[in-house]
RNA sequence: GUGGUUGUAGCUCAGCUGGUUAGAGCGCUGGAUUGUGGUUCCAGAGGUCGCCGGUUCGAACCCGGUCUUCCACCCCA
């Protein structure tokens, strides 16, 4: 007997519902994209494995989906490495491809690629799929769209400014209220770690940092004793984990904590000036917080550090996130090209909306009207009138099979078809047709030549 | 990758310490209603209890494995 079908975990069927509510928000987010200078690229599914192996750290490595070569892979693997059990040098022989991990490192590679077609600066938007090989959970997922936009060759601030404000308008069209950008430089954290003595622990001092929200101030102190630094060092870092008040105070505070620190300072001199400048221009509707405590992909941010969180409330983790990478194209032999750019967490943005429930009503209206069956010759004049409803561009559409009335009227009532137009014996005998309204359950007929009536009420 | 959790009708879930033919609501099909859905009433169909194995006279229930769901780590959209 046939095995029932399944999906792989952490994959997804999508129904025509979910497709209406999914293209509502790629709609929104490509629309803004444009609006802010951004052009569409397209990258493949799957990269040459070692294209994305080690860009992304060894957790990284761990995560990416990796393909079998094609053919009789295993009889080209030497005898020593068979034997050696070791996953990989043995990964290395038997795959060359892997799948796409993120839309960043392809993009970068497209660059390097492309760069004597490239108009610099050049800003792109990218929506496609992702993989990954981790555990899902709720609002993770194996396989996942992203949706991004950087900016490449343009070493202005003024591209964070406008990341910002695209991040903005994209929640305010979405009416998404209460969204929080968080905004942080990689600069000030590795100044903090300079002023600590704590530079060459940096990453293991940030991951630290960064979990000061969920496990307080005595967590990170000990994660970060355990990491190795000093009594002293933490002490000094203090005022960090103190840190509040508006962004012009904290900036204050900064300052001075980092005086002592060329590079430091100069992270809280690009903060401030975003921030600024941000303040000038106003946000719709998103908040612009500053967050010393994100550290976010410092395998490859180098400047500012952004992240999006749902509004208050919402128990979902961050909904997009983005940066500053002075030398992406570095690791593909392009040196010197700055980027700056955010990414759109769709699938998550997607149960937010859901949970407070913003999606438009009108999205799961695919038919603006249905015609009900009669039998053959009726069914003809049906189509006639569908026909011309369709050149109009309502959409419309004949009940396929001449089924009992209710059968057809259950139907509509179910896929929410807002008109039923019925024309049966008596309507063919008058040239007429009659539209029933299903809100309200009242009926109106109309004679076949006016047709342009029917569709102003629509 | 580590630890835990979940799986019973199309959907949401009951099912007592292991004891006959496994239940409900919603949905579906038919009828009340041969030109009228959404409300109401009546009737009916639908289940290898995730899968494989074990214990037992007897397993949805206990044990082992596996897949899946969700959660906490890790990391991250």
């Amino acid at each position: 007997m046939a095995k029932k079908p399944s999906i792989p975990k952490g994959t997804r069927d999508f129904s025509p519902t979910e497709i209406a509510k999914r293209d509502y928000i790629f709609e929104i987010v490509k629309k803004h994209f444009r609006t802010f200078g951004f052009q569409p690229i397209e990258t493949p599914a799957f990269e040459n494995s070692e294209t994305l192996m080690g860009k992304y750290g060894d957790e990284g490595d761990r995560l990416i989906f990796k393909i079998l070569n094609s053919g009789d892979f295993m009889s080209k693997v030497d005898d020593a490495t068979y034997g050696s059990k070791n996953s990989s040098a043995l990964t290395s022989k038997i795959s060359e491809k892997a799948l796409r991990y993120d839309l960043t490192v392809p993009f970068a590679r497209y660059v390097v690629m492309h760069q004597n077609e490239i108009e610099f600066p050049f800003k792109r938007y990218q929506i496609q799929p992702v993989w990954r090989a981790d555990r899902p959970q709720k609002g993770r997922f194996r396989e996942f769209y992203q949706c991004d936009a950087d900016v490449v060759g343009a070493n202005s601030l003024l591209q964070e400014v406008e990341l910002i404000q695209l991040y903005d308008a994209v929640f305010a069209d979405l009416k998404l209220e209460g969204v929080t950008i968080k905004l942080n430089n990689r600069k000030i954290l590795a100044g903090i770690a300079e002023i600590i003595g704590a530079q060459n622990n940096l990453v293991n001092f940030t991951v630290a940092l960064d979990k000061l929200d969920k496990i307080g101030v005595e967590g990170v102190k000990k994660e970060m004793l355990a990491k190795g630094m000093s009594e002293q060092a933490i002490a000094k870092a203090r005022p960090l984990f103190e840190l509040s008040g508006t962004n012009a105070e904290q900036l204050n505070t900064l300052d001075n904590l980092l005086s002592d620190s060329g590079e430091g300072s100069k992270g809280v001199e690009e903060l401030r000036f975003i921030i600024n400048t941000i303040d000038d221009l106003g946000l719709q509707s998103a908040k612009l917080e500053i967050d010393v405590t994100l550290a976010r992909g410092l395998n490859y941010y180098t400047g500012a550090i952004l992240e999006v969180a749902a509004p208050e409330g919402v128990d979902m983790g961050s909904i997009g996130g983005g940066g500053r990478y002075d030398d992406l194209t570095g690791i593909f032999g392009l040196k010197d090209v700055s980027g700056v750019g955010i990414s759109f967490g769709l699938d998550r943005i997607y149960l937010v909306l859901e949970e407070l429930g913003l999606f438009p009503e009108t999205l799961d209206k695919t038919l603006d009207v249905l015609c009900i069956n009669f039998g053959e010759k009726e069914s003809m004049a049906a189509l006639k009138l569908v026909t011309l409803l369709r050149y109009k561009g309502v959409k419309a559409d004949v009940y396929p099979s001449k089924a009992k009335m209710q059968k057809q009227m259950k139907y509509a009532n179910n896929r929410n078809i807002p008109y039923v137009i019925l024309i049966g014996e008596n309507e063919m005998n008058h040239k007429t047709f009659v539209v029933k309204d299903m809100a309200s359950g009242e009926q109106k007929s109309y004679g076949l030549a006016q047709i342009q009536d029917f569709i102003k009420t629509l």
